[in-house]
Parts: structure tokens; sequence; C-alpha cells
DNA sequence: GCCGTTTTCGGCCCGACTGTTTTCAGTCG
């Protein structure tokens, strides 16, 4: 079993213990032992099992190491099994609605005897869940609504599109005359490719106001929770939001808090203690003996950081993957900003699927400020996307270099081809048509299907060409309806680097492909990252703030990405790339 | 089930809100 099939066992069994009534601690000991399972290499956990030395590993101890090994040896687990015996599946689906835990499950279970949602709705429809003891009308309705809403509520929403709602709550929020600081938080704020629910954290005195104001948007269809200092709301588009105000001092606690990520949180926590802090949403108290004698003071994010000797850490890199190491000796790397951006490679216009002229997108790339713009259509190989031929691509490229010639715009244009990797690996063009190009990013586009090893064969084959600048999505993923296609992505990026061919973040917001968990090693081991928008018409340019999200949790520097380049040093290194 | 300059037992982060209660359990984050 993989490191994450065993991680995903662990959790499986917190869940199952939960809707057993198991000892909290017992449960929170699985959860922690597959988080600390997912924070290990696959190398290190074939070590680590071989040599029997799992239980150096904080977090695992006797039971978990056990486990772990018969996992990993065997991919099976009485233990699991049984588990799964015992308790229905659909008692595991039931926590999805909102409101219901595993007590409350318990209970339906054991006095009502319902084992699945279906009967869960029924027993709420005849009203036998209101008489149960612990329950009443209202939870009724709750149950009855989550189990309609259900779909739409446990859906996550792209981080683009809760962007947008966020910035214009956040907008609101900060005219209003009694709100002195408003942040949002959440994954929004850490910049996680999907986000579940927005958090917004308000400092105000008067809170009232605050709080008549947020439920009062148009785009509130649902007032789920109302109280003095916080409120929840669904809005049409079924993302759900909580508002927090708290008084101005407290406010970097509960932004830091509510920023989180909660491994982020822990780590942080657990730091505070050692030096006889206690840290909540609230502030610092002393805990211990040990505590000092006065209370740090903390006004921004950064004190709070300094107080427990720590570098600012900035909120896309809270996700508890050793950002409280790094940031305990020294500050952490310049990530990469927006404003760093100078260009992109992986442009579409409307001489294959994209809905704007080569001038229009370079007006829009001048715009922007963008000292080059990649144009790379699609090959003809991918008819469905009006492809270009050799024929059509020529005509292309010297619709480009006239372009450029004429002086019309100040953004240099570059000829590229997005084109097709076959499905056995050879290129869609021949190698006298490639060579004419400035570049050519080499992408999958058919057979999806393929068997891992096949595709692993089929890309890496690609990157061996020596006509290939870069690779576009290399998992063809799209966010929250297609899982990527099966590509051992180690093996791909050590063939990038040993061939010098780029690996693109493509920034489209439904892509965000190579995913950024990957990019923090591999970019330490020298392989170079291109944020191309993968833009289909004028506005898509902008997605690269999207992939520049994406690139900073990836923990990357201007000198990772090679799209921050200044246009000198890009024409530099293209004319080399071509003399090899 | 894990952990240990409180070290092999006794803790493990904790507060707000809701709906149910009549002083609080469950859920959520």
């Amino acid at each position: 079993m993989t490191k994450n099939e065993i991680a995903d066992a662990l959790g499986e069994i917190a869940i199952l213990l939960e809707l057993k009534g198991e000892n909290p601690f017992k449960i929170r000991a699985y959860q922690t032992g597959a988080r600390a399972l997912e924070a290990i290499e696959e190398s290190e956990l074939s070590r680590l099992v071989e040599a029997g030395e799992l239980r150096s590993v904080k977090g695992i101890g006797e039971a978990l190491a056990a486990k772990i090994t018969d996992l990993r040896i065997t991919g099976r687990l009485g233990f699991l099994e049984n588990l799964r015996a015992t308790v229905p599946a659909g008692l595991v689906e039931m926590l999805q609605i909102p409101g219901l835990g595993p007590k409350k499950i318990l209970a339906l279970h054991g006095k009502l005897g319902i084992t699945d949602i279906a009967a869960l709705a029924a027993a709420c429809t005849d009203g036998r869940v209101a008489g149960l003891a612990g329950f009443g009308e209202k939870t009724q309705e709750k149950i009855l609504a989550g189990i309609r809403n259900r779909e739409a509520y446990a859906k996550r929403h792209l981080w683009w599109e809760a962007a947008e709602v966020a910035a214009q709550i956040v907008t609101g929020l900060r005219a209003l005359p009694q709100v002195r600081r408003c942040e949002a938080a959440g994954s929004l704020r850490r910049g996680l490719e999907t986000v579940g629910d927005l958090d917004f954290i308000v400092a105000a005195e008067d809170s009232a106001p605050v709080v008549a104001w947020f439920i009062a948007q148009p785009s509130v269809q649902e007032v789920t929770a109302q109280g003095g200092t916080k409120a929840s709301v669904r809005f049409t588009s079924g993302l759900q939001a909580d508002l927090r105000i708290v008084p101005e001092q407290q406010f970097a606690f509960a932004l830091h808090h509510f920023t989180g990520s909660k491994q982020h949180n822990v780590e942080m926590r657990q730091r505070a203690l050692a030096r006889g802090l206690s840290l909540s949403e609230w502030g610092f108290s002393p805990a211990g003996p040990d505590a000092p004698a006065s209370m740090p003071a903390v006004s921004g994010e950064g004190e709070l950081f300094a107080a427990l000797g720590l570098a600012f850490i900035p909120p896309e890199l809270r996700e508890g993957l050793g950002e409280i190491e790094a940031a305990e000796r020294g500050p952490l790397p310049r990530l990469i900003e927006a404003g760093d951006i100078r260009g992109a490679f992986h442009n579409h216009t409307n001489a294959s699927d994209g809905g704007n002229t080569l001038a229009e997108m370079t007006a829009a790339a001048e715009a922007l400020g963008w000292e080059y713009l990649g144009i790379a259509d699609h090959s003809k190989a991918s008819f469905q996307a009006n492809g270009l031929d050799e024929a059509r691509l020529r005509r292309q490229i010297a619709e480009i270099r006239t372009l450029n010639a004429s002086g019309r715009f100040r953004t240099k244009v570059f000829a590229g081809v997005e084109c097709d990797i076959l499905s056995d690996g050879r290129l869609d063009l021949d190698d006298d048509m490639l060579g004419e190009l400035d570049y050519v990013v080499a992408s999958v586009h058919n057979a999806f299907a393929q068997e891992e090893p096949v595709m692993t064969a089929r890309i890496i084959r690609a990157i061996e060409h020596p006509r290939v600048t870069m690779l576009g999505h290399a998992t063809g993923r799209l966010l929250l309806r297609r899982e990527g296609y099966h590509v051992d992505l180690g093996r791909v990026i050590d063939a990038a680097i040993a061939h010098g061919v780029v690996i693109e973040l493509n920034a489209s917001p439904w892509r965000l492909d190579l995913d950024w968990r990957h990019w923090r090693k591999a970019a330490a081991r020298g392989l170079l990252c291109a944020i191309n928008p993968d833009a289909h018409e004028t506005a898509g340019l902008g997605h690269v703030g999207a992939g520049v999200n994406a690139a900073r949790k990836g923990w990357l520097e201007p000198r990772h990405v090679i799209t921050t380049w200044p246009l000198s040093k890009v024409e530099r290194w293209l004319s080399d790339l071509k003399r090899r």
C-alpha cells in the first residue's frame, strides 16, 4: 500500500472509532498518526518499515507501528475490516450532514435503528427523530434540510470563484464605520486550490451592526447561526461563510487561528506551551510553572510569530509541512509575488480554440505590463480544439514575426505551440516544424485512461525530445471535476530536470497543475517552473494570479520561475536551447 | 493510542453557539 493509502486507512479507523463512541484521545491518536505518515517520504516509509523504526516517528507508537507495517506489507488490516463490519457504511455518510456528529448518529442508530441517510430522512419526515431525548423539532428540521442540500453543501468551491465573493464582502465590511480591521481567513487566505467555506475576521468595538450588515447581504440565502460576535450564512451559490468579530487587541490571534491550517495551529500551540504560553484565538495566557511574568504584546501576526521565536510565515505556507522549523532557522524565502511576473508561454488565440485574436491577446498582455507573451495554440491532433497543422502554424509564425517587427506593441510575442503528445509519446509535429518555433509546450490531450507505466513512459519520451521546452498540465486534472491521469510524477520530474525541460504550473483556476505539493522538493532539485495561464481569451491572462498563489504554496521564489525572468534572459535561454 | 526536564500514569486545546435543557451536551472550527 502507498503511504497515502495507509494514511487514509488510519483516518478511516478514526472515523469508525468515533461512530463507536470510542475514547476521543484514541481517535485523535489515529488522526495524528495519519498526518505523521503524510509528512514523510514514500522511500523513507519503506526504510522505517524494513528497519522496524516506525516508532521513531513522533505520533506513531507501538500499536500504530504494527498496523502500518501490516498495511504496508500485506495491504490488509484485520482490525480495520472488523471495524467496517460492525459500523454500517451509512453512518459514515451521515457525518456529512451539518449538525450531526458521532454522538447524535450513535443515538439515531441505537434508538431508532437508523443505518443510512434514506432511513434518517424517513424518520425525520414522520417525526420520530424529534421525539428522541436530546433531539427536538429544530434539530429534526435541520437534519432534513441538511439531507436535501447535502450535495450543494458538501461541495467545495474553486479558490478563484470563492476569492471573488470574499473580496466583495471584505470591501463591504471594511467600509462599515464600526470596523477597524477586516480580513478573509481560512483556506482562502492560505491560497488552497479549493475552498470549503469562507471565514471573515473583523476587529470592531460595536459588533451588532456588523453582524446585521453581514446577514443582510443580497447573496445570502440562509442565516444558519447568529450571535453577538459571530454569524454563519449560506450564499445562493451554496458557499458558506462565517463572520467573527473580536476586539482589536485579539485580531491578530483570531486571524492567525482561523487562517490555520489545523496542523499549523497545533504546532504553534505546542511551541507556545514549551515557552510557558497557552495560545488560543483569544491571545496568550500563562501556562504552567515556567510561564513568563507578562504576556508578549501582539498587534499583528508578525509579532505573534516573533513571540514564539519565529520569522513571519506567509499564510500560504501554513500547512504544517515544515514551515515552523524553517521559520525557526531564520527568515523564510522571499516567495514569488504577482508583481514578479513578466510574461507567460501557454496561451491560445482564435487560430485554435481561443476567443481572441493574436493582436487582442498581445494588447491585453501589454496592458498587464508584460514584457513578453508566448502563443501556444493547439496542434493538429487536437482537432476538437481546431488544432493547427504545419501550414496554418507556419502562417501564424509569420504573423507573429510581422507583429513584432511592426513595433505596434511593447510586448514581444514568442511563437510557440501546444503540441500534442501522441499516445505513444511521439510529438504531433515533425522536428523541422518544431525547429521553426521559439519554443514548444508538450501536453497530453487524449488517451487519459492509459495505465500508469504507459502514461509515464509516454510523457518521458516527450520530455526527452530535444525540441520540447516545457511540459504542459502534467496530470490533466480538472479540479472538482476530473482526476488527473495516472502518471509517476517522480519519474517525470526526474526526467524534466535531467533534460532541462521546464514543467508548467498551469494557472487556470480549474487546473493548478502541477500541484503545489510537488514544487518545493522539485525546485530544490533544480526543476524550473513556468506559471502559464493557459488563457483562451484576454481575461484568462489574469489567471496567473491563481498560479502565483499555488507557486507560493510550493515555496517557489522568483528564481525558480522562468516567467519572472526579464525578456533578455528569456531570449538568451531560448536561443541556447535551440543550439542543443 | 501516544507521550515524558511533571518520565510508565495521567493527561491529551478549548470556547462559542445551538437546541435542548433547567444546568448542559453536542457540534464546530
